[in-house]
DNA sequence: CTCTTCCTAGCAGCAGGTACTAAGAGTGCG
DNA sequence: CGCACTCTTAGTACCTGCTGCTAGGAAGAG
């Protein structure tokens, strides 16, 4: 009985403890049913800090994590920018992203970084997006790394139209049109 | 000397925590030169709880934060669900949601809170977006309150189409036609 | 001088641990 | 069968960062 319990508990110990860290190892013993030393050991093996660190941990990393994931002006990483032309950004899919049954990423963050991409393209004090048309091609996993392409196909006083492909590897998984208006 | 440093002090120590809140009782004696049990009547006048109180504050601030931002299933809180017939969300737009210089909602918050609430209505284990026509009417300014509704239009084997119109007010904000797809 | 306010000191106790020792229970194997 | 080994539990000493309490000294106001 005993070594199978073993693994499976230190596994739902750590997946519990990921989402919920708040948890004194009293109340983690008897959640499992195990003495607390048990849990202790479990927590020493996965190498998992005792609850006051955990809380400190969630803390520090409050103001970092908050900012990046949606305070950001432009949704993920822009490393080429050529004003009312070209402009190449980068997403990592992260388990923020993603639906947690399926680890298929939720369409509104594709979305999201080919928009920004669009209208940070544009040179203008205020851009807003007017419409789009898109198409999502196939499902993005997981871990996969998004490379979003924006080009400016037509830019009249206005508004703009840029077309926007966006690849995981040299697969598209992401096409749209966007209209853009410049206030 | 001792009143008027009093008064000093307390006032010095509110705002020192507010800006660093991960001080010992004993740090903070050292910097106000004071005892530590002076320190500790401050912080009883003041009604400021001890260290870790204050860290689990925090880390339970960020926790609640992150999860309501970005990791719900559906963006925004669903009212009414009539599975493959109709369904309404509401988001109300916070500063998270706009561009910080002309506190406009961007786009994808909207197309978030469409596109979940086109997922979320129709009947089936995993549903994906396929593709969608939007439409931003009007800008969204921080503090209104959107009104999404879905109706399905046509719900076919793997594919169905819903068409989605956000309200602020009477104004409606944003339109889509979104197909999406069973799997 | 006395009264009050402010500050300091010291000690018991608590939560939620770490670190360590020891011992019982079940299992595998020669 | 007995012995080794793993896993689990129990118990103790100690730590940090407090709370809660009692007590006492300094200093100014009346």
């Amino acid at each position: 009985m005993a070594v199978r319990n073993k693994k499976q508990r230190q596994e739902d110990l750590q997946t519990l403890i990921d989402s919920e860290p708040f948890l004194t190892d009293d109340e983690l013993a008897e959640r499992f049913q195990v003495s607390v030393q048990t849990i202790r050991l479990d927590r020493l093996a996965l190498g998992i800090p005792e609850l006051r660190e955990r809380i400190k941990l969630v803390a520090q990393d409050r103001f970092a994590h908050v900012k990046s994931l949606e305070l950001t002006e432009v949704i993920g990483e822009l490393i080429e920018l050529d004003l009312n032309h070209l402009a190449i950004s980068i997403l990592e899919i992260g388990p923020e992203h993603v639906f947690t049954r399926t680890k298929i990423a939720r369409g509104h963050h594709l979305f999201a970084q080919a928009n920004s991409l669009a209208v940070s393209l544009i040179d203008a004090e205020v851009v807003l997006t007017g419409s789009a048309d898109i198409r999502f091609k196939r499902p993005v996993k997981l871990g996969e790394r998004l490379v979003s392409k924006g080009v400016v196909k037509d830019n009249r006083d206005g508004r703009s139209l840029v077309e926007v492909t966006t690849r995981a590897g040299d697969e598209i998984v992401f096409e749209g049109k966007f209209t853009v208006f410049k206030m």
